[in-house]
DNA sequence: CAGTGGTCTAGACCACATT
DNA sequence: ATGTGGTCTAGACCACTGT
């Protein structure tokens, strides 16, 4: 065995937490775009001076993050939010009865603002920093029965223009990827329940005060940096938020 | 290279899944309790016939889903529900300002009735089959804000009594592990917002309407069999639901 | 066919915990 | 000192995909 130089970076870090680290950066730098096909496994041993098993448990960490898709025979790719119908990852509405299904979004109106301190502290911005808001509403089985209210920093997403959000055929997080080189790569979200106010009543077609999940989500890029904050309020009288239903942590149908 | 016999079960199953399934079978068995160490690597290795690499991944598996526990230096554990806080796994409110807490759990009723059709169907029962019905009032910074009604089928949780409910000292899981050798692996929620009946507003103090998050949840054991199904109403004016907050699959700190 | 990821081996050495 | 899991290697062969 031959000794090999390691980074400043490492740390008493295991080495291939040092090859993800530097998987990752290359992935933030743009090396590789989303869908995009990263190099062979043979190659990415070479570049890094590690074994197969050593880089592959690298990529095995990053698959389980849903940032790779690997495909046996044909090659490991920088998940997209356009294939592989990724978003039900982040999309957690369930028919009550019936099989989950696309919602048809409807733009409402885009404007930019100054955020309220309560946002730019969950974006981790300055106090008063602007954003670019967008109000949509989504229909699931032809019913009207969420309102998402998004707020994005101008710092990243200033170009946008309401053509871009109403003419776009894709999921918002598509277009933040290809319009605008950001990619969601987790989020977290934190639900309650309150009573419609009159702005949603309106847009729901529903009584005021009637009883609606709320869900504020942070979206979150490299080095957990957050790039959305958005608010949703859910009609769940047919509809309901799902966790845990199989698609997790679940390497291959656990059960037994 | 010695040939070795792969066992029936496996039909193109690759043999770290074969492995994985063997170290179940014997999990559910009771060979290992929750607690308890597993043998060696070494030792398992030469039981199973495999090399450390194989026996390896699927032990790997096993942690990622929280089953077992690695602890360096001192072993393998069979994962349990009175230590490693692991309770907050299944434990998703948190107050919306400030610290994560253990709730108070005050014990109201313990009825045995036959289940609803509806609540047969989610555990996988028989119509009308007979079920333990527990219900209980959660205090979080000392308010009443959960209230809990679990239905546990007769056929696991029979002998349970109100004394065993009430005097425990523990969470629920433990008693169904301790008591019933019953082991919750992971569990699925379904929320919904709706406004609180009589009875769940009598319980919490508060006005009949209010809205409340409604969490259906089903607790599943091996081979994915139901063992608990648990209706959960949460006053959400000053605690939350999350998900995905920094808990989840995320090997080390992904980030970056 | 060549190229890809998927599995598996049989070691080695390291870091940590306990005796 | 011993035993444990944690990391890493340098191959091998298999299964799948595309040409």
């Amino acid at each position: 065995m031959h000794q090999v130089f390691r980074s400043d970076v490492a740390l008493g870090l295991p080495l291939y937490r040092e090859v993800k680290h530097k998987l990752m950066e290359a992935l933030r730098d743009g090396e590789w775009k989303p869908g995009e096909m990263i190099p062979a496994e043979k190659r990415l041993c070479e570049r890094f001076g590690v074994s197969v098993g050593t880089l592959r448990k690298a990529v095995d960490e990053m698959t389980a993050e849903h940032i790779l898709i690997r495909h046996q025979g044909r090659g490991t790719f920088v998940a997209s939010h356009s294939q592989d119908r990724y978003m039900f990852g982040f999309f957690h509405i369930c028919p009550k009865t019936g099989q989950k299904e696309y919602p048809q979004v409807e733009f409402v109106a885009m404007t930019r603002e100054k955020a309220d301190a309560d946002s730019a502290r969950r974006l981790g911005l300055g106090r008063g920093a602007k954003v670019v808001r967008i109000l949509n509403r989504l229909s699931l089985g032809g019913r009207a029965v969420i309102v998402d209210d998004i707020l994005l920093p101008e710092r990243f997403f200033g170009a946008m223009t309401e053509e871009q959000v109403r003419e776009r055929r894709t999921t918002l997080y598509q277009l933040y990827q290809d319009g605008f080189d950001i990619a969601v790569l987790r989020t977290e979200e934190r639900l309650d329940a309150l009573g419609a106010d009159a702005r949603i009543a309106a847009l729901l077609g529903i009584a005021a005060g009637t009883p609606l999940l709320h869900i504020v989500r942070r979206a979150l890029t490299f080095r957990d940096e957050a790039v959305e904050l958005r608010h949703s309020w859910v009609l769940s009288t047919d509809h309901e938020y799902v966790v845990g239903e199989d698609a997790q942590r679940r390497p291959g149908g656990a059960g037994e």
